[in-house]
DNA sequence: GGACGGTATGCTGTAGGCAGTCGACGAAAA
DNA sequence: TTTTCGTCGACTGCCTACAGCATACCGTCC
């Protein structure tokens, strides 16, 4: 069976499926949050979503039950969907769990690891390096997500890299609108990381992505402690302006 | 504002609003899963949950697709939802993302705990040593998930708590067909747990917990190498037998 | 006898529509 | 002027209906 025999090579580049609309809406909706054209708190109306994304309700409802399975979005019931508002202590919790799954992570990863995942890394990491050097801020924060990721997924646990990613979308998301990036300190960190990979040193792993986590965190906090953030405008069921004409 | 300030006072029980569909759906399907009649693999036909539940396709797809996020279905665009299979790889490895979730709840419930907590701690613990003594299997389970989920309650971080339930809902219905429970060895490692919450030792109570957890962990594994688990029945689509009349 | 292609079937994905419900606004009463 | 009640508008929740597609069955060809 050669076929069965290429298929089993895993990412074998799967025919682009065309994908279902859900899963399009959900996509372009993430991107609309993550971009900030939709606001935390505002009441996401589903006929309007429809409507600007060209499909109908039905996908638009499907797609934020499952944002809301994921944190993006709160359901009321019988109110709507909402952008879910993050607030300070719930981001400093989620930066503390996130912490403690890369952590874990890089510790397992360490133990597991073989040459190849560590050329992996080491190119990602001079990439993100070359980003950082030409000030291309867009391509180090992805590279730094693709580096967090590949450690996670190094980790040899589907189950905590899966979690780890979907905590680190939202991190992402907390993050990015405070802080930009912590420039080249970050890719030192995340050099000697790799060495501790190698080195097949769990203690030292753990070690230095607890700390690098935690570097992230508390320049989080501090760049939030300047802003008193914005007064929480009440997520209340928006009401349309009436329609004159 | 009289109203205002009991409706502040935690979960003044809610009134028992008549829910969702969609939520009633869930619950059901996840019941049908932890009861065994759905079994792993199996094809969910949405208009044959419809009709055995009474309501239409639209709330079972809703109730399959938030089902999906927490793992119980997987969803392949196209052919439907199949009930989740567990491979002894997964579940070895969601036990121990457990562990680490559990560990960090515990330190931290330490850290944190106050006399309250500690207190209510110490009932669920008779509660469920008296059910053990009685021979009440389901009653033991039951509050064990109660015990360890005020635990994480106890963490004062929401996200790792939610993290952490999720997990364990998981954990149960893998773990449950397997082994019964542990008996009165788990409950003697709770209470060593509270004492160390009690006096707020981190460390200790980390240990403990790990300690406990990876016990279960131990556990399902000698439970499970002894039966060489179904021969994976291959997950496809299922067809209807034609209808004879 | 085995492989291939055509056909049928039933399921999924999506759309549209209706009833129930929630919130806002305005009028009436205290 | 402040509170309360009634009405209206709009949105959600759910149902029904249709189009597209994936799979299984079956006849045909090699």
């Amino acid at each position: 069976m050669l076929l069965s025999d290429q298929a089993g090579q895993a990412a074998a580049a799967k025919i682009p499926r065309p994908a279902t609309l859900r899963e399009s809406v959900i996509e372009a909706i993430q991107e609309l949050i993550v971009s900030g054209q939709l606001k935390p708190g505002q009441h996401l109306v589903e006929s309007e979503l429809a409507e600007l994304l060209g499909v109908s309700r039905q996908p638009v409802r499907e797609a934020l039950q499952q944002l809301s399975g994921e944190g993006w979005v709160d359901l009321f019931p019988g109110q709507g969907a909402f952008v879910h508002v993050p607030t300070l202590e719930e981001a400093d919790q989620l930066l503390a769990v996130r912490t403690l799954l890369e952590t874990e992570s890089a510790r397992l990863a360490a133990k597991h690891a073989g040459e190849d995942g560590v050329q992996r890394l080491r190119a990602l990491c001079a990439r993100g390096i070359a980003a950082v050097e030409s000030d291309d801020v867009e391509a180090a924060v992805a590279t730094n997500s693709e580096l967090h990721a590949l450690v996670t997924a190094l980790s040899g646990n589907k189950v905590l890299s899966e979690l780890a990613s979907q905590v680190a979308r939202r991190v992402r998301w907390y993050h990015t609108p405070v802080a930009r990036q912590r420039g080249m300190a970050s890719w030192e960190e995340h050099t000697s990381l790799i060495d501790a990979i190698e080195a097949g040193d769990e203690r030292r792993a753990a070690k230095i992505m607890r700390e690098h986590t935690e570097h992230t965190r508390a320049s989080y906090l501090a760049q939030r402690e300047k802003e008193p953030a914005e007064p929480a405008p009440k997520p209340v069921r928006r009401r349309r302006p009436r329609q004159l004409g």
